[in-house]
RNA sequence: GCACCCCUAGCUCAAUUGGAUAGAGCAUCGGUCUACGGAACCGAAGGUUAGAGGUUCGAAUCCUCUGGGGUGUACCA
């Protein structure tokens, strides 16, 4: 914060006169109370507002009015604020004093990080994220995780964090058994040595396929069956509510009328769902031929599972063999969206680690067999965490038991950060609660969790025949929109020189991938959103286009004026802040530390975007109001040019915490 | 059944964790300027924050109840 009024807050303690009533405060009250200063909702009430004037009237029998006016008699921040004011019940109002905001802006444009200062304990911070299952093509799903997992590494690195990044790949799963099974069964090695990676993933399409007929199959009878009951229950609800005489019963019966209503719904779609399968099976000879010649392939896909797990010589060989061309793809899907992992341990790195856990488990009094698998019972939990079947197989609460024991061990965090969806909640909660008891306490474990993408329907994202949609695909949807608008003609007549073929693609993928990234990262990432893919690259509104294209502008001023954006910085002098949408500008552009602590605290990226698009909005308005290289004077120009400098470090640096690419001109 | 999450402008979403008159964008309507790059800017309209109580100087935010939606819930991850 420009203002850091925790750094020093004995003007909390020297208000303590007549004022508070001689009221000591405690060290942690003090640090509470001077964190009260925020930016202000309005900006008639100045720049900042301290709002800790009205709880420390409580704590001392005071008017807060009275409290405001000692707190401001010490206050002495004479060289960085106006004289402040009291307004309302006791909110003390601050406003910048414009030659020190000129003072930061050309600080800022000197410093390497924009003055932002690195934290004062740096943290080493542990962040699990992206995780997807190798061996079945990535989805739309794997966007949320990679991407806010990947801009929070960013963000708290450049804060000072110590930040270890680490993709714990499900490459040990049941995907594994299924691609194995279809090899065997139903592999091509010229296929394989041709294209490796289609191969796999036809082989594990068709498996998948066929397990999900055999299950619609025998699931069937049973979906009517239900849904035949689910009408009954309808049925009673209905002569209930016409039975029902007062009006109180009325309105109870038709109460549960409406939530029989739903459930029959969601009976019948379920049946229709499953019918739906089934047809599509027989409408499809080859398929069926194969569905009807591997009857059980539902067990042996989890035989073939086992049989890997417990080092047999042939599965382990395919799945060395097939490891490297899963790997392979998503490597390829992470170049593309420029992500990096500073480690990449899989499921099968800790497999041999899982065997000791529940011995650890069991030392520890925590793990005891419940109807022939291992069990942890927590009391504050319904069902148990299950640590191993009772065939003898280990599941994912294991293994991520391992792999605290092993980062704890190898990586010494402060934190760890699981960037996993929301539904998985109940499982974290488990999983850190059986930590707690294993002598974690130490180590914050936080499970960062985030919402569902949904299509235009408000559903989850699904392809009409009820896939998940491949994120590659929706990739280069967003890469083709982005180019038909970077190719606009009107567009390309205007621009100078025209662009060449390379240089629209370059600026097609930035902004398409951009956008993706953009508007995945614009909503609080506990709530659901909407994919819609027309807005995300869409030029107006709260889009990366527009961000992006403010940062162009600024650089196309910079270019014309033939200053290189170095040398801007290098002779950076303060600002004259003479008209409001330059001090508007130089305001915003000082809070971009403000907005990566928010982003920390809540672990929240959205504030970041949030921030930019201000930014982005205040430069437009200085870009409209503010002439640079024609102002009135060279001063002016001069003095103007620090802040568009400024606006574009500000712009990429932020973008580029984003995982979020800039181009010089669009 | 139980547990957790959610309900904010016509639509999509924010709201610095309890602060002042709840903000943006889209869509709608109106306006500006001989374009330092117009993919611009300004304005209007739009709200009982699902509903009802409560807590206090002050509530979208905390508590209770009601309604509606989502997710999870013993051997998938």
């Amino acid at each position: 914060m420009l203002l850091d009024p925790q750094a020093d807050n004995r003007w909390l303690t020297e208000a303590g006169g007549a004022g508070m009533a001689g009221k000591v405060l405690s060290a942690a009250d003090r640090d509470a109370f001077a964190g009260m200063v925020r930016p202000t909702a309005d900006p008639r009430f100045g720049d900042y507002q301290s709002n800790c004037a009205m709880p420390i009237a409580k704590l001392c029998g005071k008017p807060p009015r009275q409290v405001a006016q000692a707190i401001i008699d010490v206050l002495d921040w004479e060289g960085l604020c106006h004289p402040p004011e009291i307004a309302g019940p006791g909110f003390i109002n601050l406003r910048l004093r414009d030659d020190f905001l000129a003072t930061v802006m050309a600080e800022m444009l000197g410093d390497d990080s924009l003055g932002v200062e690195p934290a004062d304990e740096p943290r080493t911070i542990l962040i699990d994220y992206s995780s997807p299952n190798v061996a079945k093509p990535m989805h739309v799903g794997h966007i949320r995780s990679t991407v806010i997992g990947d801009a929070l590494a960013r963000t708290f690195r450049y804060l000072g964090h110590r930040v270890i990044t680490d993709n714990h790949l499900g490459d040990w799963g049941t995907q594994f058994g299924m691609v194995i099974y279809g090899f065997k069964h139903f592999g091509d090695e010229v296929a394989l040595a041709a294209g490796p990676v289609d191969e796999l993933s036809r082989l594990y399409r068709l498996v998948n396929r066929l397990i999900a007929y055999h299950a619609a199959v025998a699931d069937h009878p049973g979906a009517v069956t239900a849904t035949a009951a689910a009408t009954e229950v309808v049925a009673r609800a209905e002569a209930a509510v016409s039975a029902a005489t007062d009006a109180k019963a009325k309105r109870s019966a038709e109460k549960e009328l409406a939530a029989a209503v739903r459930k029959q719904a969601a009976a019948r779609q379920r049946a229709e769902a499953l019918q739906a399968t089934v047809a599509a099976a027989q409408a499809d000879p080859d398929f069926l031929r194969q569905a009807v010649a591997h009857p059980g392939i539902a067990d042996a896909v989890l035989l073939e599972t086992a049989k890997l797990h417990s080092h047999d010589p042939e599965n382990r060989a395919l799945w060395e063999r097939f490891l490297p061309h899963c790997r392979d793809e998503i490597d390829r899907v992470y170049r593309r969206l420029d992500i990096r992992f500073d480690h990449t341990l899989g499921e099968s790195f800790y497999h041999d680690r899982l065997g000791d856990v529940v011995q650890r488990l069991r030392d520890a009094g925590l793990a005891t067999d419940s109807e022939g698998a291992v069990c942890v019972f927590l009391p504050e939990f319904d069902s148990p965490m299950i640590v191993q079947k009772k065939d003898g197989a280990y599941l994912y609460a294991t293994t991520d038991l391992a792999t605290l024991f092993y980062r704890r061990e190898e990586f010494r965090p402060d934190e760890i950060l699981y960037v996993v969806d929301s539904r998985q909640g109940e499982h974290f909660q488990k999983l850190f609660a059986a930590a707690a008891r294993l002598g974690f306490q130490g180590l914050r474990l936080e499970h960062v969790q985030f919402g569902t993408v949904l299509g235009e329907d408000g559903r989850p994202f699904k392809t009409r025949s009820g896939t998940s949609v491949g994120l590659e695909s929706l990739l280069d949807e967003a890469v083709a929109k982005a180019l038909e608008i970077v190719c606009d003609p009107q567009r390309v007549a205007r621009s100078d020189g025209g662009m060449d073929e390379a240089e629209r693609q370059q600026v097609a993928h930035a902004v398409g991938h951009g956008a993706i990234k953009y508007a995945d990262l614009a909503h609080h990432r506990t709530s659901d959103y909407r994919f819609e893919l027309d807005k995300m690259v869409a030029l107006e509104g709260n889009t990366s286009a527009y961000v992006q294209y403010a940062y162009a502008r600024a650089r196309g001023i910079m270019l014309k004026g033939g200053m290189a954006p170095e040398a801007i910085a290098a002779s950076a002098q303060p600002p004259v802040l003479g008209v409001p949408a330059e001090r508007s500008l130089a305001l915003t552009l000082a809070r971009f530390g403000e907005s990566l602590q928010q982003v920390r605290a809540d672990n929240a990226p959205n504030f970041l975007v949030d921030y930019l698009y201000d930014a982005a909005k205040a430069y437009a308005v200085f870009n409209d109001q503010c002439p640079v290289l024609k102002a009135d004077s060279p001063e002016i120009a001069a003095s103007r040019m620090v802040l568009v400098a400024l606006t574009a470090r500000v712009l990429e640096t932020g973008l580029g915490l984003l995982g979020i690419r800039v181009v010089p001109r669009m």
